[in-house]
DNA sequence: GTACTTGTACGAGTGGAGTCGAACTTAGCA
DNA sequence: TGCTAAGTTCGACTCCACTCGTACAAGTAC
């Protein structure tokens, strides 16, 4: 039962039943697109680490998903599955299990339908100290 | 020395040096427009009070500032000069004081030249529960 | 089997943000 | 002179977010 949440304590409000291409796993609990508050992503997105990581994924992502190794974040595990869960139940990223690793992409569809130049903004975004 | 704080608790980092029109009031202490932080104003708009007196000025304020007793919130006093001081550090609005009166602007020039497209993601905010 | 790796769960500590009441300051007016 | 109105300051409270160490679970490889 490795990175699945209990029902009781998983706040994701609607789980999207959208049909899944073939072989992915399916994503950890996330709120549906039209769920989605724009003043959650906006907190989601005031903390500059988790911004870090969203920025990273959409400049450097290609298409792919990934794990949370691959930031380089200089930050204890736990402190990392904070950040990631937080971005994910904000409606930011979407997590799927693969094994042992827990690969994170950004909604990009769904936020550029609701919010549209929202992730323009954090892709023009520079870290207060460098990268 | 109602609305003006001391020196040493304001904290905002660079007081912008503009001429002002004539006739206008000094703004308070806000940061200069290169200083305005992504982050920063979207924790200040991550809050639905803050969002809805951000939302409402865009779409209502015709040019003129307005008074916190217009934006008819139903808090104490000592709240809401919390948020309105919040967003004028943060750096979304502008505040005046005009007598009695403290009157708020959305430093929309600002915003627009640094953060393309997020005054417009607030103007099409709907709140959780209605307006 | 054992060891290693990825990531979670849990608990604790810390600090800051939101909330509010009460006292105060100031401007305008009767 | 005194009253009223707008807004601040201060202190206190609560609650949540961030941080982290530790322990645990589950794959993977030897």
């Amino acid at each position: 039962m490795t990175g699945q949440r209990t029902e009781a304590t998983q706040p994701a409000v609607g789980v999207e039943e959208r049909p899944e291409p073939p072989g992915l796993p399916d994503p950890l609990p996330e709120p549906a697109a039209a769920d989605i508050r724009l003043e959650t992503v906006l907190g989601a997105l005031s903390d500059p680490l988790r911004l870090r990581i969203v920025r990273k994924l959409l400049l450097e992502s290609e298409e792919f998903d990934h794990t949370c190794g691959w930031f380089g974040l200089d930050r204890p595990k736990s402190s990392l599955t904070h950040h990631f869960r937080a971005l994910r139940e904000a409606g930011v990223t979407r997590q799927r299990q693969y094994g042992l690793e827990r690969r994170s992409q950004v909604r990009v569809a769904d936020l550029n339908a609701r919010f549209p130049g929202l992730l323009d903004l954090v892709a023009a975004w520079t870290p207060p100290d460098g990268d």
